[in-house]
DNA sequence: TATTATACTGTACATACATTCAGTATTTTT
DNA sequence: AAAAATACTGAATGTATGTACAGTATAATA
């Protein structure tokens, strides 16, 4: 995916926009009306600017065929979020055979953009209020603070804890429950690995 | 509403399964070649009956211009649910002035449809993992069992306990943690109201 | 029994629309 | 310094597409 220009995005988002609105794609006709153009063509370059660096999609001669392409990295849509089984052994990747099921809930329901969903097991977050089967919103990301709610990979054990940066070279993550301890990582010796961070929970009951 | 006819419900079907492949409707012809039609007037006709009938709407001159409308009685994607705070004392109703924001949640979410959502105040709720600041969706029901986390109201005093009937008359509101103490309710000399209960929850962090 | 809705085929046509060509100008990259 | 990408206007054109009209036939409704 190539870099975008400020004004090729906002066709792009004119392009959403309209077909939020109407619920089929724009006309070339259509782009310049909303955006101030004179001559169909200068949709007509943006759009191919815009194929040609993988947003969208056209189909040859279809009126109005135009698609927005999914950012790969991303979930499908606003509205589609997997979820993942939180299993002992293994990493939560959104590979196909992890995925559980589909949950349908736009992104705005947390304060965040999240990726994906993650399910609980076991009660180390007890305390944190966090427990067996709820879903942890979780958003791909590697930039953590101290007393975040981190899901962490450590070898190919995978599990939900605070976050707590001791020293440059130690990591402790700190469960929520009197029963369990807290794990200390060396990154000298140990590998971590960061998958992301709590936004939000969501728990059906 | 009326009720469509299995043709239409085909022809229905057609449309959305074509915009989930594109990205953008289908026109007469492409309906035509997908159901097998000969004639482009066969889908003309099937998508005016659809329109007429209040599942589609057709945009006139426009090339693919259909958008399926919601089905006004089942909300599929977002719906817009308020969030009512937990005053210590008052009734969470859906009063506008009780109403902190709105919250855009498909209802497909949780398992069972809901009402609103209500903000916790307090911890007695902790060891259910229900902390302050969580927003618990309410089904408004006085129909619960024993077990369930219900919203209770006495005199003006509302509160969210785990819900127990001991005897015929006399309900105990269960707290879940060690520092609150059970609420006794006799039915014969005090008022109990029960505006719902819990069938999800849902947190921002 | 007449009327309306459903369910098609088939032809025809105006126009909505994609798309190409010819220019002009500025900025970025090689 | 030349080439390529960006960012437009303006005109022209073929075809993709909506839509009306003319039929045929069956089932449901008034």
């Amino acid at each position: 995916m190539k870099e975008i220009t400020s004004q090729q995005q906002r066709v792009l988002d004119c392009i959403q926009i309209y077909i939020n609105k109407t619920g089929f794609p724009p006309t070339r006709a259509n782009i310049c009306k909303e955006l101030g153009f004179k001559s169909p063509n200068s949709a007509e370059t943006h759009l191919r600017a815009l194929e040609k660096k993988g947003f969208i999609s056209i189909e040859s001669g279809a009126s109005r065929g135009i698609s927005i392409l999914d950012n790969q990295e991303y979930p499908v849509n606003d509205y589609e979020y997997p979820v993942i089984g939180l299993v002992a052994a293994g990493s939560p990747t959104l590979a196909e055979e992890n995925i559980e099921r589909k949950i349908n809930c736009p992104k705005s329901v947390f304060d965040s953009n999240f990726d994906y969903f993650l399910k609980v097991k076991g009660l180390s977050m007890k305390n944190a209020g966090i427990m067996e089967d709820d879903l942890i919103a979780v958003k791909k990301t590697t930039d953590v603070k101290n007393g975040d709610i981190v899901i962490a990979r450590i070898d190919d054990e995978v599990t939900v804890k605070f976050f707590r940066r001791k020293s440059p070279n130690i990591i402790e993550l700190e469960p929520a429950n009197d029963e369990f301890t807290n794990i200390i990582v060396n990154l000298e010796t140990d590998e971590l690995h960061i998958e992301g961070k709590s936004v939000g929970l969501l728990r059906k009951n």
